[in-house]
DNA sequence: ATAAAAAATTAAAAACTTTTAATAATTCTT
DNA sequence: AAGAATTATTAAAAGTTTTTAATTTTTTAT
């Protein structure tokens, strides 16, 4: 992993490289905000541990700066405990994350292994006509509401969505939704099919399961 | 996207080539085993498309030899009704899907969604010193077993993950599985890490929650 | 138009999850 | 070593989800 430690206190950031360098990942030091923004702009970094008062140009002002610039880099601030008030500020202008100094090497990493989560399940989304579908916290997304799935309407939601704009037959909803030994001799699937809909229909205000008398159903594209 | 089509008949392979270009996919198309297999050799595709009946070296093995080659792109089969029988045998042989012919080109389009969408989730795995978790399924998946977690079991084991080898307290669990403004008069963190507990013994055979008395606890890191 | 088949709706039963509360066991301090 | 504080365990209550079953509505074919 490519780390980039914006520091001026030469002993921590020297201390954190090596650090880094024994997990495997690589990391470049900038002693001042200034050389931070020109790293910035030259590398692509995996993450940025930007430590708040720093020469020539403090942290706030280079967190400022790279979103500004559309820069979507992991941004974790280091501050002083005397700096707290000061959280609120800097998670508004676009930080991740941040660490409270004196902080331990091991605290360090697993902030970072968690803002690296953090932003790769915001990937874990599938992008549907007019919602998503949150694949992690299993939540239809529109632009105004989150609506909480439950398993089942999940699981057939997500297997709908993988079919788009093709019938799918009731047994074949039983085969990949409930499991491929089970033949229900009741509407298991009718029912959560209106559950799915009624929820769908909250979130989008469209009828995205449209129904193929005989045949099954379909999930309309576009 | 970048797609191959290994097809013999020019009309089917043209017009896929066609519509796979309207949805601003690039296509190659192959006419016959041996320029499939030369392709894949110099070409990274997203997804290939194989048909069963092919002139010079056949469907299964093409599919074998860049298997054996250790090539892990998606493979769709094409076969005609009348090769259903080998259905079994091409999966086996590593294809990750197969249309039967006649096909609708969006019919074409889902199941590369669908195959696209499969492999993606594969990734969608957290690697752990003797287990991983995958999320989106919500299962410990260790060498023998899989284990299901319910939402509160899996959203804490997630939190731990994210903090591995660093001490969390109680609050902290309760702000950050349960919602930050939840304060529980009851011992509902301590069940509910009880049950994880139990299912990550199971699973795992190794009790990973360490207890910190009075600070929290510790999900301990190799 | 009508009957048969298929799908939708409703509501209650069964199964599972989450929370609560009481009791037991462990750890720390003096 | 005893008492206080903390954590673990157990089991029952409350809340959700899943499944079942009966009834109503819609669709298709005669």
């Amino acid at each position: 992993m490519e780390i980039l430690i914006a520091e001026d206190e030469k002993k921590i950031a020297n201390s954190l490289k090596k650090s880094f360098a024994e997990e495997g990942h690589h990391a470049i030091i900038a002693l001042d905000g200034e050389k931070a923004l020109e790293l910035i702009r030259e590398i692509v970094f995996d993450v940025i541990l930007l430590d708040w008062r720093m020469p020539k140009v403090n942290g706030l002002e280079v967190l400022k700066t790279i979103r500004k610039n559309g820069v979507k880099t992991p941004i974790i601030l280091l501050t002083a405990l005397s700096d707290i008030s000061n959280k609120v500020e800097a998670l508004n202008a676009g930080a991740d994350d941040y660490i409270t100094k004196p902080f331990s090497f091991e605290e360090v990493l697993a902030r970072i292994n968690a803002v690296l989560r953090r932003s790769a399940e915001e990937t874990n989304i599938i992008k549907c006509e007019n919602f998503n579908l949150d694949l992690i916290n299993r939540v239809i997304v529109s632009s105004d509401k989150k609506t909480k799935l439950t398993d089942k309407e999940f699981e057939l939601l997500k297997y709908f969505i993988s079919k788009k704009g093709v019938i799918v037959s009731k047994d074949e909803l039983c085969a990949n939704v409930w499991g491929i030994n089970f033949n229900p001799h009741t509407n298991i699937v009718e029912v959560t099919i209106k559950n799915l809909r009624k929820k769908l229909e909250e979130a989008t205000c469209n009828n995205f399961i449209k129904t193929i008398y005989g045949e099954g159903y379909l999930f309309i594209s576009e």
